[in-house]
DNA sequence: TATTGTTATACTCTATAACTATA
DNA sequence: TATAGTTATAGAGTATAACAATA
């Protein structure tokens, strides 16, 4: 069965009017116990990345670049000559969501498509001079102040540690 | 300017045709070189994220509860009392979005909305009998399957320095 | 027949404005 | 006037099926 709509009364009724101090419950404007949730890995895991990706967004801004855009632009710098299934597999994000990824891309002129000589289905990723420079941009602020003030936060060997418990959980779990 | 039409077209043809065997480029159906994605915190805290909940939803599938599903019925056992903005606020969910989230609750007769008689503008979150003994089937298989297989392949130590990063990231980055 | 890029589509999450009923 | 819950809505992100061009 449910609760009993007395016992649900009682609940109501062991309530407090909220934060205006008129009350006369316990948990008068009490912060909330997070109770066993502070154990889950995957909820502080979920959090943290939630900050992660904002104070990122936060600091390169200027440059106008998602954690996923920049990911596409340092893997084209890295593996060259590359079509749109390879990088697109890489990082994990399905074909037909690549394109539009893509076209916003090579509207900004950050990079191009171009028909593979080989294979003529194939799309090659090339970064052009202006990927190449706003990349290089984004990388510094991303040194400077994004990666700086987790270094700052946790220190460099925690940082570490932490990165190489997450990489493997990525590749192994 | 962009990459000139002859360095496009040059990269293009130094391209191999993917898999197949029949080609001559040098990264014949090489793995991608991740190169200073692999050093981006964000980015293995993303890919870990996701395979974290994907486990966790394999392990609670019996029970048909979703990570944030689980964290809200985890709140109201540990915090009777509270109404909606109050559970919601404290796990980062926005006030529109957690009705249709309770309604799916409610629906399957995990809690109840309970009119305040303090306050008829808010509603006490109250879980069910039911909701009660999900929960603690839940936990089990939380305990049991996933954060087990997390402590197997991180070890106890590190799983919960790891716990403590992240945690600290939530709060303070 | 299989693969690459693409379109269309749908479903979930997230975010904001505005309404209602209460205070 | 302000707050709690709600509706409507819009935008990301993610997922699958199917098509045209090419292999």
């Amino acid at each position: 069965m449910t609760v009993s709509k007395t016992a649900a009364a009682d609940q109501a009724k062991a309530s407090r009017p909220t934060r205006k101090g008129h009350g006369d419950g316990a948990t008068e404007g009490t912060a909330l116990q997070l109770g066993e949730l502070s154990e889950l890995l995957g909820y502080s895991l979920k959090r943290a990345q939630l900050k992660v990706f904002e104070d990122f967004l936060r600091c390169v801004a200027p440059l106008q670049l998602t954690p996923a855009q920049f990911s596409v632009l340092l893997l084209l710098e890295k593996n060259p000559g590359r079509n749109q299934t390879e990088i697109a597999g890489t990082l994990g994000i399905l074909r037909p969501n690549f394109v539009a990824m893509l076209d916003g891309l090579e509207s900004r002129d950050l990079c191009t498509r171009v028909r593979s000589t080989n294979d003529r289905r194939s799309h090659i990723l090339v970064l052009t001079d202006k990927g190449r420079a706003v990349l290089a941009r984004a990388k510094k602020l991303v040194a400077a102040k994004h990666e700086a003030r987790l270094n700052a936060l946790l220190g460099p060997a925690n940082r570490a540690a932490l990165l190489a418990m997450l990489a493997k959980i990525a590749r192994e779990f």
